[in-house]
DNA sequence: TGGTAATCGAGACGGTACGTCTGGTCTTAGG
DNA sequence: CCTAAGACCAGACGTACCGTCTCGATTACCA
């Protein structure tokens, strides 16, 4: 995440794409939306921080949406899967683990900027319903382990389910309240393993 | 929300505020943002579509957010209280009429606008942190009626229980999937009231 | 020139002209003129300034140009007609006198507006134009005085010759050089008499 | 003076100064000018007028000042070096041939908004009489050239001799008069002459 | 003496232009 | 053929005045 040092100019390499600039342009990004969140983050003000040519942001990636998807991207980490044997702790650390990733602005300001993107601009929406597509799926594979444990009621549907867990989180982040109580998380937790539960009925 | 016919001009009434403009500005910005959505809603053109001038507007609105905001309360509609009987009902009637009324785009447009302007603009969030502030006292007065009724476990936040519930609306509203079948809203309804049920220990 | 005492509210005196609004206004005017030129000089400063509503403005005077000549009628003291028996004295205190008076900002900066305004501005130009009739026939009156004499040949234009010294005075005025050194001054009046004198062919 | 073809738009050119863009600029300036004077001479209009952005007019012409006078700059034609061999011949020549190009509105009008924008904005001042200053060198080359001929009194100020009889066309200029009788001009001419020399004394 | 009429201040109205900012496109010069 | 640089058109931003309008109040005049 070094950034380039000032003065220097990276020139071309030659007719393919420079990674130096590359790097540049994501660190540039990544810091002006962790600084200043969305409303700061312009191509200009990239361009500007990374020493580059708009031009040369506008060949790679075609809009602002692309480029913040991209930092979105880098900077995911790979969330452990959270294999603790019982729906309820699974249900706990993938919470846990997404309100921890998101508390680091890093992190959380990029994905509010995502999501605030997507709300005007068909693109980001697009790229945004891609990645959720998989995060659910994800989800949903938990919890259909949880099921073939006979830990979830057979009437529920697995991808609704973890969207609405994951859909709380979304909540914090966007209301600017992601550090969140423990009891606030137990009441999440402790509903959703006992609400899905069959002898729950 | 009839418009002004075309070619009248509203003048002043005196030194006070005229409430036909009030009204034709508050009617373009709606309409500007339910057909554009947030991208196109810019004071220029809601002055344009008003035939407003743009210091009428910044008389009256110190800048783009407050209209935004003066839209949506003005459009809010009283959602009527789900007095059922039962938490399952309630929780079921106000997801039910929440979803309904975010799938008109003259509500759900300028509802992701107001979120995804709070991403970016501080007063924003301030403004809509206190419209939540009520919301979730709605809410948890909702649960703490079921919770009077023996239906809510001593453990859980009446608080956290509602604002996880209305979540699953904004996760929905937010990922332009407002639309939502009856299975995923039984799945949500069934595990909220189940898991938030003491018989459920 | 007293200014109102500030907090003094001027009411009606019934359906005549108020002359103390009258003078409010005049004043104001003079005084914004004074010390910030034309530039500063708009009805909304003026009626600010006098505590005035614009319309009190507007009922008596049709616009700005109006009220610009207004000022430099009430401002224009009498010069004393300067009959000192011979063309080269008269000339020499017209111009002398001239120049003193426009030294002062509060004349100066008012006939450069007006002039600066009818160059643009048809009303002021005609205003301007009646004025200068007057002027000059007052000034091919000295210069006829002095022909009776036998100080002026027979095949000049007395109008012309009063028009081309007072435009030596304007020029100063309007390149912000109104303070004109004695050999200036002696240079033009020297020119002038010797070279209207008959003798002189 | 073409001006660009409707519908076509003028991209950039590279990292600089777009001739083309400047060209449409001055023109549209000019034009706007001859057409509407000062009054209609606005950086919208334009901008409006020659197809360009304002901020491309900004980038090159701090205010409307510098541009006005970069159309009068460029607009100013060469007035041949007026050596008849006597004074009286040269000012004939000199004034005839000022009054004449200020006669084309394409001139006079330009110069009498420069004149009316001096009078309330600094810039322009200093523009101005930075140019004045050039041409009143010329004029007071015009005459110390008679004084070699010994046409001109020893006692009389070169630069305010030049500066009077400039004066007289500034007037009729200023006052919409800019047509002038040959009598009036002769009036003019045979004064300056006549009152110039010094067998006059 | 009471009603009418024109005045006053205040300030909102629809507009136009200001000078600034950013967006996304384009072209260059140089490696 | 990529890179940095930066000009280009476009258009929104928020502000200042323009000239018009309506208000509620204040007074003088006339019935």
């Amino acid at each position: 995440m070094m950034e380039q040092p000032v003065g220097a100019r990276r020139a071309s390499i030659g007719a393919r794409r420079n990674p130096a600039s590359e790097k540049a342009i994501l660190d540039a990004a990544a810091a002006i939306l962790a600084e200043g969140g969305l409303s700061g983050f312009s191509i200009e003000a990239v361009a500007r921080r990374a020493r580059a040519g708009k031009p040369t942001i506008y060949r790679w990636w075609p809009n602002r949406t692309a480029l913040l998807l991209d930092v979105y991207h880098r900077s995911k980490h790979v969330i452990p899967d959270p294999d603790t044997g019982t729906l309820e702790g699974d249900a706990r650390m993938f919470l846990t683990n997404l309100l921890d990733f998101w508390n680091d602005p890093a992190n959380g300001t990029v994905f509010r900027s995502i999501i605030a993107e997507a709300q005007s601009n068909a693109d980001a929406m697009a790229a945004l319903q891609a990645y959720l597509d998989d995060r659910h799926a994800y989800l949903a594979g938990i919890i259909d382990r949880a099921r073939a444990r006979g830990e979830v009621r057979a009437d529920l549907d697995s991808t609704a389910l973890g969207e609405w867990l994951v859909s709380f989180a979304w909540h914090r982040l966007l209301t600017d309240r992601i550090e969140t109580s423990p009891a606030e998380i137990e009441t999440v937790i402790k509903t959703f393993a006992a609400g899905a539960a069959p002898t729950s009925k």
